[in-house]
DNA sequence: ATAAACATAACGACCGGTCGGTTTTAGGAG
DNA sequence: CTCCTAAAACCGACCGGTCGTTATGTTTAT
């Protein structure tokens, strides 16, 4: 079983030494040579475990999709309202946004990616149309407790993903620019203005 | 004079030949010789004209920020009211939403080379932040004349610039998910509710 | 002994960029 | 209009280097 352990070690240091690589230089620009030296391996340990960098590349893609998921799911289920759910929600962004931005440059590279290679595409496209339909529910589920003003789901649905992603964008190409933790803040607010119920 | 002309043509056929090989395959992935040979031209003409394949871009991302500023302070000119300004706006991002998403692409070019590229961040980022000013000061005038609520400028602009850049992105990785036109009116309405006064 | 795990060197393709040579144009002289 | 020259515009072979990938050999564990 010593082997195992090897193997296993040496596919999380592969797979880390990537992470680094493509979050810092892009996927074009970081080569499987660089990804070998930062993992302190050889070519010819990388392609025995993988059969080819971009199978890499969506292996990372899933784990960093299904983490999200993931958080957003528990967070999202400890709420007792929708619109504390949706707070809930930022809050979790928040503390992405205001970290280390190594965390949110994954998502340019993946979006890059996925508007070029089709397989990435799919990947990446399928838990974001989860993570509407969630959304939608959600607003549904606001409608029907009354705490949410009667607008289209799908297209309220949207305007948050949007309003997210472009949060994200933002903050990875301007991270000085602004206190994106606060902006997030204002946004939800204001957003909440116009979706909340008031008599 | 005919040499004016004919250097004015190869240049544009190079501009226009790397400018759909950037947004077919991005920045990285199109080689000089692909878009000599898109321009039916030769290398030797390529860089006669150019000094780098970088210039290139530099020069490319010039006219298309330009362009945008142009036509958003046009819009913007033309209407009486705040609200009814970024009614118009909305209007004509609805237009390019629509259209034929090849514009749209170059959008996502820019941000990933943005993301790695020094030289580009700042040329990026000097129009994005002129955007964010003219839409406080858009907002302050709101404000001034009654049609918003006293929010903080700031926070409004980057929350209407966070939405306009996640909806391209939605619309650039998704462009069949969902009418990303109608999406954006409702985005627009929603965000209105939000910071209109309302009495 | 046997197979898994890894190292090393090399391959062919392609990259951005250079360079010497060729064609086209501009303009003046005869 | 013809000839000549200089500059501008352009061509295409070629360079060093890097890319992802592979073939072959060596070490390590079972």
């Amino acid at each position: 079983m010593r082997n195992e352990q090897r193997r296993t070690e040496t596919r999380a240091s592969i797979l880390n030494a990537a992470t680094s690589g493509f979050i810092a230089d892009g996927y074009d620009r970081t080569g499987v040579a660089e990804i070998c030296r930062r993992a302190g391996v050889s070519k010819g340990a990388f392609y025995y475990h993988f059969e080819s960098k971009e199978t890499v590349f969506l292996e990372l893609l899933e784990t960093w999709l299904s983490n999200l998921e993931y958080s957003l799911m528990k967070v999202a289920a400890e709420a007792s309202t929708v619109p504390e759910s949706l707070l809930r929600m930022a809050g979790m962004m928040q503390v992405v946004l205001q970290s280390n931005n190594t965390q949110i440059s994954i998502f340019m590279e993946l979006w890059t990616q996925a508007s070029r290679n089709e397989q990435v595409r799919r990947a990446t496209l399928a838990p974001y149309q989860k993570y509407q339909r969630i959304l939608e529910n959600l607003i549904r589920q606001g409608i029907a407790e009354g705490t949410l003003k009667p607008i289209d789901p799908v297209s309220g649905a949207q305007v948050i993903l949007s309003l997210s992603s472009g949060l994200f964008l933002q903050a990875i190409l301007d991270p000085l620019g602004a206190d994106w933790g606060k902006v997030l803040q204002d946004s939800i607010r204001i957003l909440l203005d116009g979706l909340t119920r008031r008599e």
